[in-house]
DNA sequence: AATAAGACTTAGAATTATTCTAATTAAGAC
DNA sequence: GTCTTAATTAGAATAATTCTAAGTCTTATT
């Protein structure tokens, strides 16, 4: 399954270039960089960006589904262009951030206590941790 | 199982009057009330308590694992007196937030996709939704 | 191609939750 | 009761994010 690269395009939506280079630069590196983070990697691309813009931007491409956003405690938001259903592990010796898929075929209600025919709505899983030496 | 009552007590720590009554205040009503409730809720048994030192006093006692922090999106941190493993879920319709206990038995690689051995040391689940009329 | 209407971007101000600072007060040990 | 130290306090400071108002760019319409 390689990377997809197709330039985003949503209906309604004008592609602005800074709205491709902030979205390029989140699938360059899916490393769920934060805000000022995604502004410093676009000066490159786009000098004079800013930062007003890439909040602006970030927040257009969450409200379109074209990217998420994710909350660790209370840090700064983060942002990640992988539209699956996931979670996320935070290595505590490297500080950086692992997507992490769900098994197949799980249902929430196989492990959490929750009301037949709850609708849910979102699901939010982080774990932070230290992995396995092998 | 009956809610435990008995006056909170930590090895090391001054049980100030500030720190008891933040700490009655989240027992009385558990859900998950944020600092500045809990200040508001502080006032009646302890006019002229500061915001700091509810901020203070919560940050200790989550310290000391007398409570717990709990984070959703970028909303103020919310405070719980439930100690046990457990998740949240936010009720869509009426605001409230409820914990969710999870199933006996269940092991986090049943369901997520981690390596083997990995040391978990903070697991955070979080469901928003709206729960079944009946 | 000119024009107009909106949408987008921008700099900087404003907001908000939280933390910090420095001075005062209160707990617990003696 | 006095002393030492930790806790509390008011208010300033911080940091992430949002807001505001002005300017610029797109696109539809002529």
């Amino acid at each position: 399954m390689a990377t997809q690269t197709k330039t985003l395009s949503i209906p309604g939506l004008r592609m602005t270039k800074q709205r491709k280079e902030v979205y390029r630069v989140l699938m360059e590196t899916r490393d769920h960089p934060t805000a000022t983070e995604v502004y410093d990697r676009v000066q490159h691309s786009t000098p004079g960006i800013s930062l007003a813009t890439v909040y602006n931007c970030l927040e257009t491409l969450v409200e379109h589904k074209a990217v998420k956003q994710v909350n660790f405690e209370r840090e700064s938001s983060r942002y990640c262009p992988n539209l699956s259903e996931h979670g996320h592990f935070h290595d505590e010796v490297t500080g950086t951030i692992h997507d992490i898929q769900f098994k197949d075929g799980v249902k929430l209600s196989d492990f959490l206590d929750i009301p037949e025919n709850t609708h849910i709505t979102n699901l939010d899983i982080t774990l932070r941790g230290i992995l396995p030496k092998n």
